[in-house]
DNA sequence: CCCTGATTCGC
DNA sequence: GCGAATCAGG
């Protein structure tokens, strides 16, 4: 497998999406776990949180591994390793969850005296506990709709109030579509008991879809896939002939 | 042992 | 540029 842009595009998605390189690679397909952290790191993406580091007390990962295990190789011609290329960021703070970030006690903002304010802030999302403000005449007993990003909405109680994990990603973002090659095919939220769910391509891929053909009437997959899943069970000793399968069910008795 | 990411270095 | 081998560590 190569790394097209395609994969490339996939793996620095997952990587900062979080997942691991095990994952990552299972998912691309065709690649090591090896071959993602390595090809991660030329992308630059380095560094995440990884589970195995917690508080990062050594900045050496793995120093030099000169040793007798070695059969006969390296020439070692050792390089003066100028310094670091990189101590960018210091504050970690990474962790996906948790975390509450523990935004100033936003003092409940006065009740419009009219129409209810349009909460306008993007970058801030105002929670306010429902106990306090007695004299407020206006109680909320809905839940809230807080936005977590472009098309993102998290239903918030009035004791709920845990802040929505991600705080409304800044970066640029993807349609939620894959791609929109897939745009008019069928999905896995398409799938119903009367499309053909054969799949074509392969997890995780940009264009991985299903059949979508109407089914064979007891199969869960089109007539044409139909033969492709089911195989006739031959009496023993006949030649099987090749491909002709029209349709599924085996009914051999 | 399992797993993680980081690094090295032959190809 | 790629990734297996290896390392360090939870």
């Amino acid at each position: 497998m190569s790394w097209t842009d395609e994969r490339i595009d996939q793996l620095k998605t997952m990587w900062e999406k979080g997942l691991t390189a095990s994952q990552i690679a299972e998912e691309l397909g065709g690649v090591s776990r090896n071959a993602v952290i390595g090809k991660a790191h030329r992308l630059g993406l380095k560094s995440r949180p990884s589970p195995v580091k917690a508080g990062e007390a050594k900045p050496k990962a793995a120093p030099k591994k000169e040793a007798a295990p070695k059969p006969a190789k390296k020439a070692a011609a050792e390089v003066a390793a100028d310094e670091p290329p990189f101590k960018v960021d210091a504050p970690v703070a990474a962790k996906p969850v948790r975390a509450a970030p523990a935004p100033a006690p936003t003092p409940a903002p006065e009740p419009r005296p009219v129409e209810a304010a349009p909460p306008a802030d993007e970058d801030e999302d105002d929670f306010d506990d429902g106990a306090e403000l007695a004299a407020a005449p206006e109680p909320k007993p809905q839940p809230r709709i807080v936005s977590v990003g472009p098309g993102g909405f998290l239903r918030q109680g009035p004791g709920d109030q845990q802040a929505p994990i991600p705080p409304a990603p800044p970066r640029r973002l993807v349609p939620a579509r894959p791609s929109p090659e897939i745009a008019d095919k069928t999905s896995l939220l398409d799938l119903t008991d009367r499309i053909c769910r054969w799949p074509m391509g392969h997890p995780g891929e940009p264009d991985f879809h299903f059949c979508g053909e109407a089914v064979n009437p007891g199969f869960p997959y089109c007539v044409e896939h139909c033969g492709r899943a089911y195989q006739a069970q031959l009496p023993r000793g006949t030649r099987r002939p090749p491909p002709p399968m029209p349709f599924g069910g085996p009914r051999v008795r």
